[in-house]
RNA sequence: GGCGCGGUCGCCAAGUGGUAAGGCAAAGGUCUGCAAAACCUUUAUCGGCGGUUCGAUCCCGCCCCGCGCCUCCA
């Protein structure tokens, strides 16, 4: 099996990926904070995720993923409060759009996706590890965890703690710390706030204890891969490791893997900058969901990605020739018999889409690797080299490209009507196009241009695209 | 100030110590009744200045520029 390598945060290197558990690679992935819908630079993230796991899966490995949402922090309290309603109810329906959102985009669904707000038992049972370990304090009824008796703290952001320590710009919470340093693992409550009643007393999580609770839980104490975005790093990836190493005095992660951030037109995402947005956003703008998830796993995930308006013509373009390309691999007529250069060709384009990838997800390689076997088979089908027989082996790897892609099925619209977008425009029925092109085609047999450009008029103004093909038949979809 | 990512064709974006993948766009062409679509072909010397080297876009140093993190944040 391919040799997979890895860019670890931790090391800053790149690293091969050997699983704890042979065979099965385990995944902890921070997800969404279902305060709000999530917006486009989180699906980035997600998508990158999302490209990992599937090529896991496609050499060969069980992928164990464990995504949690974090459905208890300030604001959702806050938000929860002003909205009359508890948080359980608040969160609940950000978290239905956030699976109908990487649904759309073809994201896989980790094999658990879990709350915090269900695993508070875990967290108080690590905090009373933590407590035995004599690595935390307790100030107001809240339990912090102090640093100075975690030597390692900072290796994973390389971050200069004594330098923190000094700086003007510490966080200055309400709550009173020994240390600036330190970070709750348990606040108390704040009057009238939403709290558990607990054996550490009442009061609510930290945000940092979920991830190593619930990684520590499903996945082992030590994981083989924990990704999420850069701006976690510090503090938050910093935090789950003192927290998880404290308590076990084991490696919690073996490789980190952090992806850069999308920027919008070259700007920092905002709101108030006005160019924020979530996928329904951009769907009610008329883009396709194949056409955001080409353009987010397109670029390199340690690369940062300008989302432009003019990325999104390139990826919706770029979509089009590969499923193009399959349509006339299915439909084409080609001469009898099978052709070994043809078969050659496919296996390099295997080899070097998998090598691509096993490359620190190289996806631009990856994707290269795709249009290189476009460009060569389409030149030999118009040769006439490319026979019966390659048909099928060229369409299967297209679509083993396709199990970590997923930008081939044509679903677009049915997604699109899942979250409530219909098509902008009536659809002819599919018996109604092929009695048209059939007219069409008698018209131009008998000569009648007039009737027959009247014919491909009425496909245009229905959003129909027709091809026609060299040997005389008619290809139509709709745009 | 510290840490990190990046500056490669009009745009997006790989890559390597020996003279640069791929995609989009553009131009030319094939096909076509004419088109469209589809397909093919063509197009860069790698931010600047030094250094190491027979040879650097790729190694080292300095500089310039963009973005991010260092406080909640994918």
């Amino acid at each position: 099996m391919i040799q997979i390598r890895l860019h670890n945060t931790l090391t800053n290197d790149l690293q091969p990926l050997v699983p704890v558990h042979p065979g099965e690679v385990r995944i902890y992935t921070c997800g969404p904070t279902v305060y709000a819908s999530a917006h486009i630079g989180n699906f980035r993230t997600f998508m990158f995720q999302d490209v990992l796991r599937r090529f896991l899966k496609s050499q060969g490995l069980r992928v164990l993923q464990v995504m949690n949402v974090t459905d208890v922090d300030d604001r959702i309290i806050q938000s929860a409060a002003a909205a009359g309603i508890g948080i359980r109810e608040y969160t609940d329906k950000y978290i239905r759009a956030f699976v109908e959102d990487i649904d759309a985009l073809h994201i896989q669904m980790p094999e658990e996706l879990v709350r915090a707000t269900d695993h508070i038992e875990d967290m108080v049972a690590l905090i009373e590890k933590l407590q035995a370990k004599g690595l935390t304090y307790t100030s107001e009824g809240s339990i912090y965890f102090r640093i100075a008796k975690f030597p390692a703290y900072g290796r994973l952001s390389k971050i200069d703690v004594a330098g923190m320590q000094a700086g003007a710009r510490v966080d200055v919470d309400q709550y009173e710390k020994d240390d600036a340093r330190d970070f709750a693992l348990w606040k108390a409550p704040k009057p009238g706030e939403h709290f558990w009643e607990t054996r550490i007393g009442p009061g609510r999580p930290g945000w940092h204890i979920e991830c190593s609770a619930m990684a520590m839980k499903y996945l082992g104490d030590t994981l083989d891969i924990h990704t999420g975005g850069v701006d976690l790093a510090f503090p938050h990836h910093e935090n789950e490791i003192a927290q998880s190493e404290g308590a076990t005095g084991k490696q919690f992660v073996r490789t980190w893997l952090h992806a850069e951030h999308l920027i919008i037109e070259g700007q920092k995402m905002s709101k108030s900058l006005g160019n924020f947005y979530t996928l329904r956003d951009l769907f009610a703008r008329g883009h396709k969901p194949s056409t955001i998830r080409y353009l987010l796993l397109s670029v390199p995930y340690r690369r940062q990605l300008n989302f432009t308006e003019e990325g999104i013509v390139q990826a919706r373009n770029s979509t089009e020739r590969l499923r193009n390309f399959v349509t006339r691999l299915k439909t084409a007529q080609f001469p009898p018999g099978s052709n070994a250069e043809n078969e050659k060709r496919i296996e390099k384009a295997e080899n070097d889409f998998d090598a691509g990838l096993a490359d620190d997800i190289n996806t631009a390689m990856a994707l290269a690797a795709v249009f290189d076997l476009v460009r060569d088979i389409n030149t030999s089908m118009d040769r006439g080299t490319f026979l019966q027989q390659d048909a099928p082996r060229a369409v299967a790897a297209m679509e083993k490209f396709d199990d970590v892609l997923a930008l081939l099925a044509d679903d677009d619209d049915e997604r699109l009507a899942k979250l409530g977008f219909s098509p902008q425009k009536a659809r002819m029925a599919a018996a109604e196009v092929e009695a048209l092109i059939e007219e069409r085609q008698a018209a131009k047999k008998r000569r009648d241009f007039k009737r027959a450009d009247e014919i491909r008029q009425k496909f245009a103004d229905s959003g129909i695209l027709l091809e026609d093909a060299k040997d005389g038949s008619v290809r139509w979809k709709y745009k």
